[in-house]
DNA sequence: TAAAATTGTAAAAATTATTTCAATCTTATC
DNA sequence: GATAAGATTGAAATAATTTTTACAATTTTA
């Protein structure tokens, strides 16, 4: 496992694993990188060399076998365990977040909803109960939390994140609409639903 | 306006726009592409160079002008107008967006909400009311509907992608956590928080 | 034992990003 | 108002990254 993947190769992992999985759900024990590729649209060559990084994982003449490979990459992703964290904004999105069941089995798990507003703190969201957002910092050291995810309005979205940062934060999910500013070593992901749909509207019409 | 733009260029896109959007609320004229560059950290020399494909948009000395440029980038993104789409699943997410008031400046409406369940059908959400899916290909046919969103699971999300290319739609912006195939001509994008969670996860611990 | 399948990888090709700078515009100064 | 200094674009050239091609090595299957 060589130094310094780089990161597009990275970003295809998931869909490597999520794919595995729905085939050993399925009832498959091996994959080639023909097969992976042609339910991924992705070019078997490319599949071999993305996994290649990480040492000869496959077999050959037969191709990958699906639970060794789906170890190896939940390794590699660290989602050999599951992660705790929290969720930022109350509101419909990180509500349907918390109550979302599709998480545990993909290496993560919502353990606090925190929200600003009084007329939502207290309010029981899934199994959870949402918090008042100054428990915020305490609650991330306690319990070590070191993801979060982002789902409030813009506006305030940068100030929450330089507290998410003080508290001990160091992986962003971001639904708020805007580019953020984090610190070296503080990994940010973004998710902008209007973002994904102008890139559909440029090929309509 | 060249022929054949490539597709990480469209994806840039967006992000100009939506960070030009917020300069001009908040009272500048012109940016240059090293302030947006900065607020986007992404190189002046890129965004140059992306938006030179599309004519020669800045002013040398001085940079681009806001209105304009947003003017420009709605044009090409074909955001200039307001598209009405539909949401698939009627579950916290499909609801979420349907409330969600932040679509229409950027160019897109819900027109309408459909599910499978009894349960759900005939609730009021936000404005609307959830349609039987039933409903679905004489809607999209009627109201001339070409993008749709998909906020339902996995394991129907292939049938009913099916169903909405049959009906005329030719964007599809989809949340169930899988790939899809739809026939050349149909686009697709794809938001799954969990892929984005285990590219955060790949660089903790 | 031979044919078929499949990986892993070196080399080549294609794509994407950066560097560099002439051309041009703006602003400051006299 | 003229002129010089500073700022910024647009684009050619270069560099870096990413993807594809091609195939030897290896394993499986018939």
């Amino acid at each position: 496992m060589v130094n310094q993947i780089p990161r597009i190769i990275i970003g295809r992992l998931p869909l490597y694993l999520r794919a595995l999985n729905r085939l050993q759900k399925d009832g498959y024990e091996y994959a080639s990188s023909r097969e992976l590729g042609k339910l991924l649209d992705i070019s078997a060559a490319q599949i071999r060399k993305d996994l290649s990084h990480f040492g000869e994982l496959g077999k050959r003449g037969k191709g990958y076998e699906i639970e060794f490979l789906i170890c190896k990459l939940n390794q590699i992703l660290n989602t050999d365990n599951i992660w705790k964290m929290i969720v930022i904004g109350a509101g419909d999105l990180g509500s349907g977040l918390t109550r979302y069941k599709g998480f545990t089995n993909r290496g993560f798990q919502v353990s606090a909803i925190f929200d600003i507003d009084p007329k939502k703190i207290g309010k029981k969201i899934g199994d959870l109960v949402a918090k008042d957002i100054r428990e915020l910092e305490d609650y991330v050291k306690t319990n070590n939390i070191q993801i979060a995810v982002l789902a409030i309005p813009a506006e305030y979205a940068q100030d929450v994140i330089d507290d998410l940062v003080d508290a001990g934060i160091t992986a962003i999910l971001n639904y708020a609409p805007i580019y953020l500013k984090t610190p070296q070593g503080v990994q940010i992901e973004h998710i902008d639903p209007a973002v994904h749909l102008q890139k559909l509207s440029y090929f309509l019409k």
